[in-house]
DNA sequence: TTCTATATATTGTATATACAAATAATATAA
DNA sequence: TTATATTATTTGTATATACAATATATAGAA
């Protein structure tokens, strides 16, 4: 049954359909496995078909078959141990996570993004920062505030502290037209970067900025993100939210 | 007895072979690389050394050099383009994950966890909970509300909503001595579970219950997580955590 | 010049093979 | 019976090889 549609493939692809590429033989074996675990056919717990019986299966080398399992093994899917097997994974014991959604990218995307510079400064950094740039006692950073708008609406408030050894002509630039992450990024691809979610109650000055009422307890969720660039600092944002505009994962469309 | 054949190796391991723990190959040359990109030698947008050229620098097979390249690349830290070459990726180009922490079960596991059943009824779902959980209008679903405490102090308040074609004796376990997650995720394993994670202003039974002043405006991180087997939903939970005991992500240490 | 064919470099897929390491079951010896 | 040794199964690492697919550079033809 399966050498039948895979020749029925083949066919359609030479004569029929010239731009419908071929499987990979692996793709179709990870394919097969994802089906009978998505299935339930496969519970969590269970023993999967060793590589060598994969092997026979599909009429493929070891290697073969065992890309299609190691893949799959990478996504969560199956947990192996050498000598024992390889075992559908109970999904509670596999970490999960979440995409961390750059609004202001999305805005620019889709052609609807500005800003609105709202205070730039040479200021001394406090002591936190200090300790997480790893600057001198009483350093001087550079710290910017600014409205991110989508379609003319608040869209995220959002503050920038920069380390001036790694960026140090920022003043100079017209920061009001070009949008400083992308000046950042720019001068200092970061390496590497930190984030963390937390949910906040804004400010007064963040609440009027941000365009919100304050008769409603209004209520952020805030990111702070750490750009590295090698084991410098370049740069560390606070951005806000409004709560009812962003979420972090699906829309789930439900309430408390 | 098996047991004892196991012990003793390990023993001869550990005197004979004290450090040397042979690491593979492929690895080597993944420390290799991983170096060179996180010392910035290699910058962003830098083409890297082609498969052919890791051979021979390593003396190994092109399937080894290949896999090191390969699973760097599975990581974000490269970009291939067949026929064109290998390049490192400049970080914003990637999506940016980040951990979704189970307090919980961390609670759990430091042995310090406890939980106090709210609420247990059987209700007649809201529309939105028929249309997530493809049920019929009007339906009847199990809700849950309860409190995890550790060390005695409030730590989440969580609400569950069941499909109760899934779970149909629900009603019938002694929830106040084992965790209702637990029995759900044992007589329903989940296939693959989807996460948001909002920030919201909890309400006034929640802020007594979470032991929180009401003066200073509290605001919570509110995790909602569905629970699917195969097709179907099986539960939908609420999770609130107050803002300041719950962070998602790094510690940072730093305010607005 | 411009277009076209060819060659080259690089990544992607696939096979066949070998041996190492870990686990479990079985056979053997004390 | 009990401890030890052997065997089989399974996953992990590594090599050598072949050909396909893609992008660029180069040489040749119009």
């Amino acid at each position: 049954m399966y050498i039948h549609i895979y020749l029925y493939i083949q066919i359609e692809r030479n004569t029929l359909m010239p731009n419908k590429q071929k499987q990979p033989r692996y793709a179709v074996i990870k394919a097969f496995l994802r089906d009978k675990v998505e299935s339930q056919e496969w519970p969590p717990g269970l023993q999967i078909p060793s590589e060598q019986a994969l092997t026979e299966m599909f009429s493929v080398s070891r290697m073969t078959a065992r890309r299609a399992v190691k893949e799959l093994t990478d996504e969560g899917l199956f947990s192996r141990t050498p000598g024992l097997g390889t075992f559908v994974t109970t999904i509670t014991s596999s970490p999960s996570l979440i995409d961390i959604v750059d609004v202001v990218a999305e805005s620019q995307r889709a052609g609807s993004h500005s800003h609105r510079l709202l205070t730039i400064d040479a200021v001394v950094a406090d002591e936190k920062t200090v300790a997480v740039m790893q600057l001198a006692p009483n350093a001087t950073i550079f710290q910017l505030t600014l409205l991110h708008l989508n379609n003319n609406r608040p869209l995220q408030w959002q503050s920038i502290r920069v380390n001036p050894q790694r960026v140090p002509a920022l003043m100079k630039q017209k920061l009001d037209k070009v949008v400083p992450d992308a000046y950042l990024n720019w001068i200092a691809p970061p390496t590497s970067i930190q984030y963390q979610v937390k949910a906040v109650a804004p400010r007064a000055s963040q609440i009027r900025e941000l365009g919100l009422s304050e008769e409603t307890n209004p209520v952020c969720l805030q990111l702070t993100r750490i750009n590295w660039a090698g084991s410098d600092v370049v740069s560390i944002s606070t951005m806000l939210h409004a709560a009812d505009n962003y979420v972090l994962g699906v829309e789930l469309e439900s309430d408390q």
